[in-house]
DNA sequence: TAGATATGTTACACTATATGTAACAAATAA
DNA sequence: TTATTTGTTACATATAGTGTAACATATCTA
C-alpha cells in the first residue's frame, strides 16, 4: 500500500469512528462505510492502536474506538503512525555498478533536498486536524 | 524511472554540461561522468532537448550542449521537462468495486491536499538554480 | 559518396512494489 | 463453550521501476 492510500484510508476510518463515537465499530462495518477492504483496514488500524490513537476491543460487540480528540489529532500524527518507512522518501542513487565517484556528492545533495521537502510536507500536515477534515467533508463528530 | 531519480540524473548531466560548456558531450561521455546508463541518459536528455534546455547534435563529434544559463535555469523547469505525469502525484482512490458513496468526497479532499503539497514542492524547486547546485556540489560552471 | 558516430526511440527481461483477498491463531465477550 | 473480532501471515496477481540492448535515422568528416 502506498503512503497516500494508507493515509487517506486511515483518515476515512478515523472520521467514521469520530462520527459514531463512542460506539465501537468492527472492521467490516468500517469497510461498509469506507469501501476499503476489512483486512486492509485491520492492518492500518492495528498501527493506530500501537500509537494509542484508537483502542481495539476483541470479541463480540467489539471493534475500534477513537481515543484521541479530533480537535488535537493532527494529520502528521496519523501519517507517522501508518508510515514505517517515510512515504515521501525519494530514491536518488543508481543501482548500476560502475557509479562515478562524483555521484555520491550529488546523491547527498538530493537526499538533503528531498529531506527538506519531507519536513515541509510534515509541517503542512501538522497544521491539519482530523476535526478540520471532518468539517470540510461535512461530517459531524460525536467525540466527547 | 521514478520522479526523483529522473530529476537527479538530469541535474547530474546538466551540471556536467555546464562544467564543460560549450563543448558537446555524448551520452557515453556523460555516462562515464555520472555513472548513469547512456541509453537512460539519452531518454532523459531528449526530453530536455524538447524544452530547449539542451541542444543535441547528431553525427561525429556531436553530443549535447547546455542551452540555458545555469543562473536562471530552475530545478522546477528541469523537473517539469522530465516529468510527464506529476512525480509527487499521490493516489487516493481504492480499486475495489464496492466503494462507498462517501468515499469520493474524501478522495476529492485528499486530491486537493496533495495538489497543494505539489504546488509547495514546485515553489521550493523554483527557488533553486542549476548554478546554485553546481556551487554547492563544488563544480565550476564554464557557461558563457 | 562512404563510413563512422551519435541521437531518439522501442523493446525486453528482470526486479521490486502495490493490491486485493483469504486464512487462521489468539483473545474475549456473552 | 461458542460466536465474534482483532492481529498477523501468506499468496496470487497486477503494476511500475530498472538496466540494457538494438536499431532506424540523422549528420559530420574525410
Amino acid at each position: 500500500m502506498s503512503a497516500s492510500t494508507k493515509l487517506s484510508n486511515a483518515v476515512k476510518a478515523l472520521c467514521f469512528l469520530s462520527e459514531v463515537y463512542p460506539r465501537p465499530k468492527s472492521s467490516s462495518e468500517i469497510s461498509d462505510y469506507t469501501g476499503v477492504n476489512a483486512s486492509k483496514l485491520r492492518k492500518i488500524l492495528s498501527m493506530l492502536v500501537k500509537q494509542n490513537i484508537v483502542e481495539s476491543i476483541k470479541g463480540s460487540a467489539g471493534g475500534f474506538i477513537l481515543r484521541k480528540d479530533p480537535k488535537s489529532l493532527h494529520l502528521q500524527e496519523i501519517y507517522c503512525a501508518v508510515e514505517e518507512q517515510k512515504a515521501f522518501h525519494l530514491d536518488v542513487s543508481n543501482k548500476n555498478g560502475n557509479a562515478a565517484k562524483i555521484s555520491s556528492t550529488y546523491n547527498e545533495y538530493f537526499l538533503s533536498l528531498f529531506s527538506d521537502i519531507q519536513i515541509e510536507i510534515e509541517e503542512k500536515m501538522r497544521r491539519i486536524t482530523l476535526d478540520s477534515i471532518s468539517r470540510e467533508i461535512g461530517i459531524t463528530s460525536s467525540y466527547k
